[in-house]
RNA sequence: GGACAGGUGGCUGAGCGGUCAAAAGCAACGGGCUGUAAACCCGUCGGGCCUUGCGUCCUACCUAGGUUCAAAUCCUAGCCUGUCCA
């Protein structure tokens, strides 16, 4: 890598490091580290099972794209050895084992999504696996005896289930280690990661003591909250805007947020200087209209992985679509056989697959949640033709167009 | 190793032989009002079928058996979890 490049101060540097961080552990040390005026190895571990990154992986992805601006290494760290013990969360799940090739599918698949916003010169992709299959189990043991139950217990999440009652597995200790460990394997010199990472990325710190190197500097993000304003984003709830979204969908849901969450996203997504967002904010509280600013925000995060263009593109099809009542222009066509004497609306609209049962076609005409070809329909047990074509919606956001063709 | 407690729908959590597809809350979904915001109001919330009916069938209260006309509820064994004791 070219050593040569442009190196701000290590106090210009703070200044931007610490934007949108919740805490930087210490910051002494970051202060320390930055005026050497080497380039740091930047840590940033990610799990292998779960390759589709959504926006609130990028408010970290955003941190190292930063660390690179300012001239340093970043490493995106996949968990393939850590996968298999799987974070304690205190649900326990035993995750699958995953194969060579799904975690290399996996990466790539990462690779794909962390180049929009990451420099591919500056990053490098590591696994953990290179050095914990050679570790061995008296390696792990050696490992584990550099850190006290106590001290293990010591984790918020731990604490908790311990005084609770709560089930809580012997390996499940062994993954802030191993976290921890491959910190030491990286010499890493500053680790990110969400808040929620504190207690783990902290062992790194003590580890590397262990094994005589200078502790890692210790960067939390705050966790980004899903659309639902209050838990943080994940797949799992359903509450996330995945950056490999249809622009269409990604812009709608980024719509679809709270005003407060807005700014929320404006602090942790936009990469729009604060005085800018500030002076938003001051326009919104003079009586702007907060869906506005809200159009510019999602303008800048669908551009950022579609191209640019197409925020502007999505935010006029969803101005077309929502505000003026129109069909999209991207509705998905489904040729059905029905029966030539024809068939009950209900069915037709669980085969085109807007519902997941008869049962809940019903429930959605009986609450006039379905239209056909725009009209309302009030009556279930409506029957549609073979021969016919119809542009099918459920709710506001389902819409299919379907060719109904005599079975047989 | 021993004693005790517990495992119910996406979650929390009632039920402890029939009236239970299972209370209640949360979440979710749909409609209304809007800016696909919030708040609020209304409704739905396992699945199939049709004669759309307080209809019918299937699947469901950890697993496998059993007792009963009938079991989420009782019995037996197993698995899992927690507490206390050693």
């Amino acid at each position: 890598m070219e050593a040569e490049r442009f190196m701000p101060t290590a106090a210009e540097q703070l200044v931007e490091l610490r934007r949108g961080a919740s805490e930087i552990l210490l910051e002494a040390d970051l202060t320390r580290k930055l005026s050497r005026g080497q380039p740091l190895r930047i840590k940033a571990g990610f799990d292998p099972t779960a390759p589709d990154l959504h926006l609130g992986h990028t408010v970290l992805i955003n941190k190292m794209r930063q660390f690179q601006a300012l001239g340093h290494e970043v490493t995106f760290l996949i968990g393939d050895f850590t996968g298999m013990i799987g974070d304690p969360t205190g649900k326990n799940t035993t995750r699958p084992r995953l194969t060579r090739d799904e975690i290399a599918a996996n990466a790539q698949t990462y690779q794909t999504q962390i180049f929009k916003i990451l420099d591919p010169e500056r990053t490098r992709i590591d696994f953990n696996s290179r050095w914990m299959t050679d570790l061995g189990a008296a390696g792990l043991i050696g490992l584990a005896a550099q850190y006290t139950v106590a001290r293990m217990l010591e984790r918020d999440d731990f604490s908790k289930r311990y005084k609770g009652g709560q089930p809580i597995a012997v390996h499940e200790f062994l993954y802030p280690l191993v976290q921890g460990y491959d910190s030491v394997a990286l010499r890493s010199d500053v680790e990110l990661g969400g808040t929620d990472q504190k207690f783990n990325l902290l062992v790194g710190r003590s580890l590397q003591e262990s094994y005589g190197q200078e502790p890692q500097v210790v960067l939390t993000m705050p966790l980004l909250e899903g659309l639902d304003g209050v838990n943080k984003m994940s797949k799992s709830l359903g509450n996330y805007i995945g950056i490999t979204d249809p622009e269409n969908d990604m812009f709608g849901k980024l719509m679809s947020i709270s005003d407060t969450l807005m700014w929320r996203y404006f602090e942790l997504l936009s990469f729009r200087p604060l005085s800018e967002v500030a002076a938003l904010k001051e326009a919104v509280s003079a009586g702007k209209n907060p869906r506005d600013v809200k159009f510019e925000l999602g303008v800048e995060i669908v551009s950022r992985f579609h191209g640019s263009g197409a925020g502007e593109r999505a935010r006029d099809e969803f101005i077309a679509r929502f505000r003026e009542g129109a069909v999209p222009n991207d509705v998905p066509e489904v040729q059905l056989p029905i029966e030539a004497a024809g068939a009950r609306l209900a069915l037709v609209l669980k085969e085109a697959q807007l519902v997941p049962s008869t049962s809940h076609a019903y429930r959605m005409i009986e609450q006039g949640a379905v239209r056909i070809d725009g009209e309302r329909v009030t009556d279930k047990d409506l029957v549609v033709h073979a021969g016919a074509k119809h542009l099918l919606q459920v709710g506001k956001r389902g819409f299919v167009v379907v060719t109904l063709v005599a079975k047989g």
